[in-house]
RNA sequence: GGAGAGUUGGCAGAGUGGCAAUGCACCGGACUCGAAAUCCGGCGAACCGGCUAAUACCGGCGCGCAGGUUCAAAUCCUGUACUCUCCUCCA
């Protein structure tokens, strides 16, 4: 959520940011004339309470010496009307402003490429190099069929499309993947956590996916209360902090989590349909910072370094690129996308995604730090994939494929597979 | 699932309808060569608005949350969330 007080002070430079984001200036005007009657009635009110605290101090005064206070106890009736009727009218603003003020999205930063679409997005480094092979390399889902570790029918009768079963050294390898994110990341000093994986409205609302994003989603009604999947740990992460003061000093707070994530990818039928690429439920390791204001941006370089280790170390090729301010996420100021190559579609495919939110997330969920001179602050938060595990597998099936239809194991994953170098269909199972 | 108790500043803790005590902590001052102790004073309860150069000043709000009663609610009423204890069940 955006802080109204900046937007009253500059509301050009408002109208100008948000422009790059579809938000029109009457949008803008149409709440700042809101935020206008808003004031104007709270003015109204404000000035009948202090009367009503005022003669109500004179009645108990009376009223403790024994005096008639009938006169002021009837003017107060009517103050006390004529402060219902101008509070509901307060109210109805409020929530009028609320509505307009919660679906707009965050300022994009001054170092996002403009436009309105991910072909505005821009290549900062690439990784990596692409490798050739000598025969056609094949799709991650034709590797890991034919090999036994996938199996993307059963799932279909079971549970539907964009649901899969791992198999054999298929689940090995995810399990040896998300080991591995963790393990690295608790070096670079984030504290692991195993997070609640249904979440209340508040939570979701926390980390702005609502009230905007509600049918992208799964909810349940648990006992009359609505509970939502979460869609990335990015949800119970940061939210870890809602409403909590912290020590400035202690910041930044870096937390990273394994979890599901479910999504119910509305809107993107026939995209991806085949694969690990795009699943109602897929594993993801996330992490989440804290941030003082000061420290935010140069926090997200470093997270988005954490992310691409990975990627070094798993020896696989990837570029990074920065999203446009049309394609970054509703909460975001400025996203890095990490991209790996699939060379059985022989193109980049997002595997990761950090952001810098600002204070756009704390300001709704009520993060804040304690500054040197004792006052409270909105923190920044950041959050990014560290990395998406089941496009990892995915990368790595297609990357480290053999011409036999063998998947070599990346060195570094050797140990988490229990010394197996090689997936092949004899050892598969 | 059943019964009971609770939720008030950073912490502790009083307050059964009439300006949210008090202690610790914190800040300032006195005393001191300095510190401690002591004494005096002050700040501090999420945030919002007015006036602003201002974190100054004024006001509102504020006692888990949401409603209600009342001239007036931490206090009375209704609903609800969470925490704790005991019983029950359970991986």
């Amino acid at each position: 959520m955006l802080d109204i007080k900046m937007i009253r002070k500059d509301p050009e430079w408002t109208k100008n940011k948000l422009a790059s984001r579809g938000v029109t200036a009457e949008e803008i005007d149409h709440l700042l004339d809101l935020d206008k009657d808003r004031r104007e009635f709270l003015v109204q009110t404000e000035t009948l309470k202090e009367k009503r605290n005022k003669v109500s101090q004179g009645i108990a005064t009376k009223k403790r010496n024994k005096e008639n206070a009938d006169q002021e106890i009837a003017d107060m009736k009517q103050v006390g009307s004529d402060i219902k009727e101008i509070d509901t009218k307060l109210e109805d603003t409020e929530d009028k402003m609320n509505y307009i003020l919660v679906r707009l999205p965050n300022i994009p930063d001054d170092s996002v490429p403009v436009g309105p679409d991910e072909s505005y997005n821009k290549e900062v480094r690439k990784w990596g190099d692409i490798p050739e092979y000598n025969f056609t390399p094949k799709h991650h889902w034709e590797i890991g069929e034919a090999l036994g570790i996938l199996d993307f029918d059963q799932a279909a009768k079971v549970s539907g499309s964009r649901f899969v079963y791992y198999i054999g050294m298929g689940a090995r390898l995810e399990r040896a993947v998300y080991n591995f994110m963790l393990d690295q990341h608790q070096q670079e000093g984030y504290t692991e956590m195993i997070t609640p994986y249904l979440v209340n409205n508040q939570a979701m609302f926390g980390t702005s996916q609502f009230p905007k994003f509600t049918e992208d989603v799964y909810t349940v009604m648990v006992d009359e209360n609505p509970l939502t999947l979460i869609p990335t740990a990015e949800v119970p992460l940061t939210n870890y902090f809602a409403g909590k003061i912290l020590d400035g000093a202690e910041l930044p707070k870096k937390v990273t989590a394994l979890s599901p994530s479910f999504r119910s990818e509305a809107g993107s039928a026939g995209r991806d349909t085949r694969g690990l690429i795009r699943m109602h439920q897929f594993n993801k390791v996330e992490m989440v910072k804290i941030a003082r204001p000061e420290q935010s941006f140069a926090e997200l370089e470093k997270m988005t370094a954490d992310a691409e280790n990975i990627l070094k170390k798993l020896n696989i090729p990837y570029h990074v690129i920065v999203l446009s301010s049309g394609d970054a996420s509703f909460s975001s100021t400025k996203t890095y996308d990490l991209e790996t190559w699939l060379p059985g579609q022989g193109k980049y495919r997002e595997i990761s995604s950090c952001s810098n939110c600002l204070d756009f997330q704390a300001r709704r969920a009520q993060i804040r730090y304690r500054d040197e001179n004792g006052k409270t602050q909105l923190a920044h938060t950041l959050n990014g994939s560290g990395l998406a595990v089941g496009r990892c597998v995915a990368s790595i099936l297609e990357n480290y494929q053999n011409e036999d239809g063998s998947v070599t194991i990346p060195d570094v994953l050797v140990p988490y597979m229990g010394g197996v170098t090689k997936i092949t269909k004899e050892n598969a199972k």
